[in-house]
DNA sequence: CTTAACTTTGCAACTTGGTTGCACAAAAAA
DNA sequence: TTTTTTGTGCAACCAAGTTGCAAAGTTAAG
């Protein structure tokens, strides 16, 4: 059973307030991953400069990872389990040329790299560009 | 042997003037990717703005390809011959965590990805991090 | 050659995303 | 309850990217 958004602020070691357990509940019906921009859109009296705070404590504490698409734009996801150990944002993600929505792609794997000499690789990010699934349906 | 800088642009229809031959010059001494600001700081008197348009006018005519690698700074090298045709920057972008340049690895090959049911995918991103060959001798 | 038409450049100004300082409110600790 | 710490709201700022406009430079037409 899923915790409640108090206990995962909770078991994160943030202290849940109310603004946050609000942005907590944003980003968990948010399937797509959000920039600030579209989190403050969200509200009707926003305060831009908290909800960043918020984000940035968020992702201090590993409720949420960071995402560059591309766009050129910060967009966040909520973290799997899997993010208290490593953290690694490894897994790709695609941009939707059409919706413009980017989603994380949890299940595929990441390739292999080969490196030319005496380059050394510590992390792969990938963002793959085409139509989402449900705008090819 | 290389056509001159002049013949460079007019092949790409730019039309040569005193400006954009400075800058495909720096760019063509340059190894790595640079940006905009990168670009005007190797100006002693710059107008950013002109460099700017600059920049737009060789990626609209292909001399240049536009790079996103995850700073959320755009930059730009210059691309390969191929560059004519597809115009697809079908290449691994390499970031030094150390020195912060950006290389281009065209010698690297693009992996192939399994995307789940009905995604189309039109173009692959892919920006790998960690120490490059300089920093590591 | 001279005027008209278009292109490039310089300058100022603006937009947007991201970020900070500061004072006040709220919560936790003493 | 008082002190200390933490969070929030507001204003202001910064950097990157971008645009409008007029002056300068170029090219084409008469």
């Amino acid at each position: 059973m899923q915790p409640s958004f108090e206990q995962q602020l909770i078991n994160k070691k943030v202290k849940p307030t109310a603004m946050r357990l609000l942005v907590l509940e944003i980003l968990n019906k948010e399937l797509n991953a959000i920039s600030l921009s579209d989190l403050v859109a969200k509200f009707e009296y926003a305060e831009k400069s908290t909800l960043f705070r918020t984000l940035k404590t968020f992702e201090e504490k590993r409720l949420i990872h960071r995402i560059d698409d591309g766009s050129g734009i910060v967009k966040y996801a909520l973290c799997n389990n899997e993010c208290d150990d490593i953290h690694e944002d490894e897994h790709i993600h695609f941009v939707c040329t059409q919706c413009k929505n980017t989603i994380c792609l949890n299940e595929v794997k990441l390739p292999t790299i080969e490196l030319p000499n005496n380059f050394t690789l510590k992390n792969l990010q990938i963002t793959a560009k085409g139509i989402c699934n449900k705008c090819n349906s």
